[in-house]
RNA sequence: GGCGGGUUGGCGGAGAGGUUACGCAGCGGAUUGCAAAUCCGUGUAGACCGGUUCGAUUCCGGUACCCGCCUCCA
C-alpha cells in the first residue's frame, strides 16, 4: 500500500500517515462562515483537503474515508449582514431572513466548489443543528472546571488546559505580555474565550442552563468533530490563519471535556493566497470571489490547476498570466485525452508524488511527462485523481464543430496557389479565419481546422 | 511587541548533501509558399555572511529583505 507523509502542524515535522482505523480515515476541516460569495482565498483549503480527499480515498478505498466539513451559520457576521437586509426593507422576521441568508450561500458555496472540480464532503454539518450537542459539551467543561459562567457567558478558563499554545507555539504568558488580547471585566484571565454568550431578543438565541444565548464561534467544530468522528480521529485541516487562536481552542475544549481521547492526530494548515503579489483586502481592490472569475470566463479547472501548482505550504500568489499559461496547459492535455479511455490506474509517479506531504507541484511535473510521453490514458487517469481532466470536452473549451467543409476550400485554393504562385486568396482567407480564432494548420498532408481559445462562430459566416 | 513562513535561472515553481526538475517565455534547427501548430536542441539559478563536510543551493548559525497570524475579512 502507498505510505503516505504529512507535515504535521502539531510537531513541525513531515510523518508517516497511520490512520487509527484504515477502514474508516477521519478528517476534520473548517468550513466557511455562510453569509457571502466565496471569495479566492476560501478555495484554497478546499482545493487542498479536496487532494487529500482524493488521494486518501485512492489509497484507503473510496468507502473507507469520512470527511467532514461543517457551515457555520451562526456568526455575528451572519446577524449584520441579515440586520443590514432588514434596515435595506426586507421586513421578515430575523430568524427567517437568516436562514434564507444561509441557506442562500450554501447552495452558491456548492455550485461555486463543485466548479472548481472538489468533492462534496461526506458530511457537511450546519452548526445550527448540533447546538444541542455544543451544550452538552460546554456543560462538561464546566462541571470539570474548565469553563465559567459569568454574566450569563460562559468562558473557557484557558489556565485549565497544561498545553495550550502548543500548537502555534505560544505561551500563554507571552501572549498576555503581547496584550493584544480582548479585555473583558467578566474575564478571569484575558485569553479566556466565550463558549456561550446571550442573545438579545432581536437575535438569534437557544435556550440552555445559562439562558437564552448563542455558542461563541470555536466551540461548534470541537462538538461537530466529537459527534461525527469521535473523540480522537486522523486529519484535521483548515487555513494557518485557523491556527490560533480558533484550532488552539478546539484543542484545549475538545481534550478538556474528553480527556480520554486525542482529537485530531494530524494537524494539517494551507498558507494563504495572494493576487498578484500582495494579500487579497477589500482595502487594496484586489478582493474577488470565485464566482467573479468564473463569470469572466475563467474555467474551474483552470483555477484548480493554477492553485496546485503551489505546494499547499506555500504562500499562492493568484495571478492573471498564471491562469492564461494554466489554461493553455488544460487545452493541450483535453486534445490528447478526449475520447481515451483512462488507464485503469493513475501513474505510480503522480501517486508517489501526492502522496508525499501532497506535492501537487511534483505531480503535475509527473504529468507533463505522461503528456510528453504520449501516455494519453495514464496522463488521464492520473490527473483525474488531482480532479483534472474529470470531463470530455467540457463546455469551456471551444465547441466541436464542423470546419471540415472549409478546410477543403481552403485546401483547394492553396493547391491552385500553389500553381500560380498567387498565394493573397489562400492569404485572405487564412486571416480570417484566425480573426475567428481558428488555428490554421497547412502542411504537406493537408489542411487542419481548430478552434482556439477566441474561437468566435459568427465571425465565420462572412466565410460561409 | 509575540509567533510563524519565505528568499531558487527572464518569469512561475519542485525535489535531492555530489548526476536534466517541470512549465511558460527566449534562442537555434526541422517542417511550411509564408505562417501557425508540432517535433528536436538549448540556460552562466539558488538573498547575503559564516560553520559542518572530501563536497551544500540542499544541514547548522547569523544578517538583510519580503509575507502572514496575533484584529472584522481565510
Amino acid at each position: 500500500m502507498t505510505s503516505i507523509r504529512l507535515t504535521n502542524t502539531r510537531t513541525r515535522s513531515k510523518e508517516l500517515f497511520e490512520p487509527l482505523d484504515a477502514s474508516n480515515v477521519r478528517m476534520y476541516v473548517c468550513g466557511p462562515t455562510v453569509y457571502d460569495r466565496a471569495h479566492l482565498g476560501n478555495a484554497r483549503p478546499v482545493i487542498v483537503f479536496d487532494t487529500l480527499f482524493r488521494l486518501l480515498r485512492h489509497v484507503f478505498g473510496a468507502d473507507h474515508v469520512t470527511y467532514v466539513r461543517n457551515f457555520t451559520d451562526v456568526d455575528d457576521k451572519i446577524n449584520a449582514r441579515a440586520a443590514e437586509l432588514r434596515a435595506a426593507g426586507d421586513a421578515r422576521p430575523l430568524e427567517e431572513i437568516i436562514r434564507d441568508l444561509t441557506d442562500c450561500t450554501i447552495e452558491w458555496y456548492h455550485a461555486d466548489m463543485d466548479a472548481l472540480g472538489a468533492l462534496r464532503p461526506t458530511q457537511e454539518p450546519r452548526a445550527t443543528e448540533w447546538i444541542g450537542a455544543m451544550i452538552a459539551m460546554i456543560e462538561q467543561l464546566v462541571a470539570g472546571g474548565h469553563a465559567y459562567e459569568r454574566d450569563g457567558h460562559v468562558l473557557f478558563r484557558v489556565r485549565s488546559y497544561r498545553e495550550y499554545g502548543r500548537l502555534s507555539g505560544r505561551s500563554v504568558d507571552d501572549m498576555i505580555a503581547g496584550a493584544r488580547v480582548e479585555i473583558a471585566p467578566f474575564k478571569e484571565d484575558p485569553l479566556d474565550f466565550v463558549l456561550w454568550k446571550p442573545s438579545s431578543d432581536d437575535l438569534p438565541g437557544w435556550n440552555s442552563p445559562w439562558g437564552r444565548g448563542r455558542p461563541g464561534w470555536h466551540i461548534e467544530c470541537s462538538a461537530m468533530a466529537h459527534e461525527l468522528l469521535g473523540d480522537s480521529f486522523d486529519i484535521h485541516g483548515g487555513g494557518i490563519d485557523l491556527q490560533f487562536p480558533h484550532h488552539e481552542n478546539e484543542i484545549a475544549q475538545s481534550r478538556c471535556a474528553h480527556p480520554e481521547g486525542g482529537f485530531a492526530r494530524y494537524w494539517m494548515h494551507n498558507e494563504m493566497l495572494q493576487v498578484e503579489g500582495r494579500k487579497m483586502s477589500k482595502s487594496l481592490g484586489n478582493f474577488f470571489t470565485v464566482r467573479d472569475l468564473l463569470d469572466q470566463g475563467v474555467p474551474g479547472e483552470v483555477i484548480r490547476l493554477v492553485f496546485l501548482q503551489t505546494h499547499y505550504s506555500r504562500p499562492m500568489d493568484w495571478t492573471a498570466e498564471k491562469a492564461r499559461a494554466a489554461e493553455a496547459v488544460l487545452r493541450r492535455w483535453h486534445s490528447l485525452v478526449d475520447d481515451i479511455e483512462p488507464a485503469p490506474e493513475p501513474a505510480p509517479e503522480v501517486v508517489a508524488a501526492l502522496a508525499d506531504d501532497l506535492n501537487t507541484a511534483g505531480a503535475i511535473a509527473e504529468l507533463h511527462a505522461l503528456a510528453n510521453a504520449g501516455q494519453a490514458a495514464l496522463l488521464k487517469s492520473s490527473a483525474r485523481l488531482m480532479g483534472l481532466l474529470t470531463q470530455d470536452r467540457p463546455d469551456w473549451l471551444a465547441p466541436k464543430v464542423d470546419l471540415a467543409p472549409l478546410a477543403q476550400r481552403l485546401a483547394e485554393m492553396r493547391r491552385k496557389a500553389m500553381e500560380t504562385k498567387d498565394f493573397s486568396e489562400v492569404d485572405r482567407m487564412k486571416s480570417a479565419l484566425v480573426a475567428a480564432g481558428v488555428e490554421v494548420r497547412m502542411s504537406r498532408a493537408g489542411v487542419e481546422l481548430v478552434p482556439g481559445p477566441d474561437f468566435d462562430a459568427g465571425k465565420l459566416q462572412d466565410l460561409a
